[in-house]
Parts: C-alpha cells; structure tokens; sequence
RNA sequence: GGCGCCGUAGCCAAGUGGUAAGGCCCGGGACUGCAAAUCCCGUAUGCAUCGGUUCGACUCCGAUCGGCGCCUCCA
C-alpha cells in the first residue's frame, strides 16, 4: 500500500503533504558534500537525515529518484590541492592536483555512507563533469538579463527575480543592512548579487568560457545538474538549514529564472548538530569525523540510531551519554527480534489481559506510521516500536504467540528496519568453535560444574557471543 | 537592528486546550546454580519564571529570564 507523507516545507513554514508530480515518484536532490576532507558528524546528520527521508518514502511504497552532487571544485579544494604546485604550474597539472584531492575525498565519502548504511543516490554528479550545462544556463540567464558580465566574472541580477528573498523569508531591505561586501568582488551591480562565473585568478585551475577562462560559482553546480537529471519540476530539495540561505535561495533564482516557473515544491531542512552541548569546532576539541568515532570504538549503526531517533528539525545534542543510551535501546530491539525469531516457552500461569498478539501489531503499525508520515516524527514512530515490545514480551512469557503471529512482528520488525536499518535480519548459524563451546558449556552445566560453565560463558561472552538460559532447559544466544 | 527557533524527570525526548508517550539510567521484587534476557512494582501534583484568557493550559496571549540559529563560507 502506498502512504502519503508530510514534511516541513521551508517555502511556506507549514507542514504540507508530498504530492509527487508524477503519481506514486518522487524527485529528489539533497546537496552533497564538498569532497576536500573527511566528512564530520554534523555533515553526516543531515545525509543520516536524508537518508531517513528517502527510505520512508521508499518503505511507504513511492519510488524515488535521488540526486546528490559531489562537489568537487571550490575554494577549500583549491587552496588545499594547489600548494605543492609551482607558481607556473600548468592548468592540466592544476586540474590533476585538485582531481587527486577530491577522487581521495570522494571514495572516502562513500565508505561512510556504507558504514552508516546510508543508501547511495542514483546520481552522484561531480560537478565538474557538468561544466557545459552549466555554462549553458548561465548563457541563458544572460540572454534573459538576469546576468550579467563584469571583467570575466558573471553575476546574478537579483533585481530582476521578484520572488528573491521567498525561501529564506528575507526582504531586500533586510538584507542590503546585513550584506557584507567581498573585496575582490565590488564590481558587482548590488552586494546582494552573486557570482555564477569566476573568473580565473593566478594558481586557479580554470576551465574556457565565453566568459574567458575561469571556473563556475558554487550555486550553478545544484541547479544545473538538478535541472539535467531530476527535470524542471522537483519534488524535494533539501540540505541542512544553512544552506537555506543563500545557497538554496540561489538556486531558486538561477533555475526559475531560467525555467520561468516553479521549480522545487518541497523544500525541506535537517538542523545542525551540537557536541556536549557546544558548537562543533576544532579549537573545541570536540570536533568528530566517523573515522573518529569509530576509532574510539563507537558503533556506527548505534551513532545512526542516536541521529536518528531524535527529530530532525530540532538541534541535536550529540554526547556519548546518548551514544550509550542509543547502544542499549538497540540491545532490547535486537534482543527482541532474536526472541521472535525463536519459539514460545512455556507459559507460566494467567496473564492479567491477554492481547490478540495481531491486533496489537496492527494497531502499532498504524501509530508507527502516522508519526513517520506526520514530518519524520522519529521519537514517537519508536515509541511506538518500544510498547509492542514490551506487551509482546509480556505476553509471550504467558501464552507463547504462535509461529504465524511471530512471523508477523518479524514482517514488521523488517518494514521499520528497512527504515532505521539498525535491526536487521542476522544469520542464524553460528560458527563451528562457537557451537563446540556452547556445547561444551551445557555439559559442564548439566553436571553442576557452575565452575568451568561459567569459564567458558565468559570465553563466549569475549567473543560477543551472550547466552541465554530459558526455563525449559535449552540455551538461546545473541550477539552483544 | 531584522527574521526565526528552543527551554518537559538524572540524561535524551513526544505531546501542544481536557488533565504528562517512549528510550537510557536508577531502586524493589519474580525467575536463575549464579548471571543474562524477560516480567511485575516504583521513579515530574508537574512541563524555565511571572501574569492573563478559559469551566479547564505544558498546550493560547503578554512580559521576563536563559540557550541557539540565520541575515557572510558552512550540513
């Protein structure tokens, strides 16, 4: 069945249903990294985000088509790929020493996302595979005046788009009183202008232009490739929220200005992150990258329960306290779909109400997925995970559910994690010297030896093996 | 200066006009050889503070205090 979902749009503050243009598919671009340096936990929440996002609608039974660029020129890469060159380096030399950068940057991008198992975009567009469609909407932006050329840079006239300013709610007053003015840029017509094309300084790698040589700005890079792969009318656009301004109020300028009409409907924002209750920033010392964390022993999957159990539009306070609390709540899921995933024990006497096990499952289902289609409401989608649990549990230890019914919650165990993807499906064997331990373990046992019983569920227990002894003598076993 | 967000138990957090979901942690009990897992019981007379509206407010309005974001590169 397939489920309409609402989201926040940014365009209008309000909560709004996604209806996709084309019925039952969804358009969707986020904004992807600028590939100079390891990605930190802050970037990651918002592709953690975006991954919740396009999973639920995936789950909810509408196919969506992901873009994501990867930026792979810009100022950052520029300063960080050209020092080793010589003043008089050539342009190939330029470009091979920034593509050297972003190549090392980029494969390590994708390793997180696999490590967090953010599902990869169908596009991954490196911008500067795109220059030609680039420049060709800035032609076109020119031919329709709202560009125009100062000593080989080209500007943006927002003057000319009178619904500048509609994404970031800002007014042209408001912004002429903020607008800070760059140096090298005060050829422009109006502070607020902003550049599509850049002309070429010394050291820069450049590519040609009917500009003369130069590079693209770094707004023209999302419209263009969103506007050659996802089409004129998109369903979702969505980044972290500083990006809404001006990166994303740019890109409405350029692609409807170009286009003429409306572009993106639903523009949708994650929040930033915060570390212990500061702003990330390396003089902190409290600035993670994955790599980080994951040297220090943190799970990753336990990090993308703690991103993504809280709601995304709210700062999240990232602290290893919650990574703790994020790594036993996923125990007891775990722990759970283990006990399904087995048979019943004997029930042990009345139950004080006795549950139809299915009708409690569908009433979880269904509060499971007003809260996801009510804007992402992750904490109470999970809540309601965590009271079927515990009435299941309860109910199981009294009057066992039956195979069927046990099928049933791992079906839906399944569908929430083809979501949160932290409770998987895991093989059911174990290895050779495990079993041999286990057995070993139930002989000792069985002869009163609590002794060496004890040994040897430790030696398990250091291998990550926790075993479980049930009331009718037989021994369950979970990862842990 | 302009625009906007947030403040709920030790920690995280949902709710947003009808009398406080959920998770983690913690205490007591059951089960167990001991554990683990699980179950049972308990844990905010109160939702930053002070006023107001209302039969009734954590939820609406106002003020105050505290924290944060954007207006400039940034997830």
């Amino acid at each position: 069945m397939r489920r309409t979902l609402s989201l926040f749009n940014t365009l209008t503050r309000k909560v709004e249903p996604v209806i996709p243009v084309q019925e039952g598919r969804i358009s969707l671009y986020t904004c992807g990294p600028t590939v100079y340096n390891y990605a930190h936990i802050g970037n990651l929440r918002t592709f953690l985000f975006q991954d919740l996002l396009k999973r639920t609608f995936r789950t909810a039974g509408l196919q969506v088509r992901h873009c994501m660029n990867i930026t792979d020129v810009e100022d950052k890469i520029i300063r960080d790929s050209q020092g080793a060159l010589p003043a008089d380096a050539s342009n190939d030399s330029r470009h091979a020493a920034m593509k050297a950068l972003t190549d090392r940057f980029t494969a390590i991008f994708l390793e997180d996302l696999d490590t967090l198992r953010i599902q990869k975009a169908d596009f991954l567009p490196r911008a500067t595979a795109y220059l030609p469609q680039m420049i060709r909407l800035i032609q076109d932006l020119e031919a329709k005046d709202l560009a125009y050329v100062r000593e080989g840079s080209v500007y943006y006239r927002i003057a000319g788009l009178p619904q500048y300013g509609c994404l970031a709610h800002l007014d042209r007053e408001g912004m002429q009183a903020g607008a800070s003015v760059d140096a090298d840029e005060y050829e422009r017509d109006s502070v607020t202008d902003f550049v599509l094309w850049k002309s070429a300084k010394p050291g820069e790698p450049w590519w040609d232009s009917p500009w003369g040589p130069g590079r693209p700005g770094w707004h023209i890079e999302c419209s263009a490739m969103g506007l050659e792969l996802l089409g004129e009318r998109l369903d979702i656009h969505s980044g972290g929220v500083d990006l809404i301004f001006p990166h994303h109020e740019n890109e409405i300028a350029q692609s409807e200005g170009s286009l003429g009409h409306r572009w993106v409907n639903h523009w949708v924002h994650g929040e930033f992150l915060m570390v212990e209750g500061q702003k990330m920033a390396k003089s902190l010392g409290n600035f993670f990258t994955l790599h980080d964390l994951v040297a220090k022993g943190v799970d990753p999957i336990a990090l993308r329960y703690a991103i993504q159990s809280n709601h995304y539009r709210k700062v999240l306070n990232f602290s290893f306290e919650g990574l703790r609390a994020a790594e036993n709540s996923l125990r007891r899921i775990r722990a759970f779909r283990k006990r399904m995933e087995g048979e019943g024990q004997a029930g042990s006497g009345p139950w004080k109400e006795t549950l139809e096990p299915l009708a409690r499952l569908g009433q979880a289902r269904e509060i499971f997925w007003a809260a996801m289609a009510d804007d992402l409401n992750t904490p109470e989608a999970l809540a309601a995970i965590f009271t079927l649990i515990s009435d299941l549990n309860a109910q199981d230890d009294h009057v066992a559910l039956t195979r069927e019914e046990r099928e049933e919650v791992l079906a839906f165990l399944d569908e929430t994690d083809a979501i949160f993807a932290a409770w998987p499906r895991e093989a059911l064997s174990l290895d050779a010297e495990v079993e041999a331990l286990i057995e070993a373990r139930r002989v000792a046992k069985a002869t009163r030896n609590w002794a060496e019983a004890d040994r040897v569920r430790d030696q398990l227990k250091a291998m990550g093996i926790v075993l479980e002894d049930r009331k009718d003598g037989t021994v369950g076993w979970r990862r842990g």
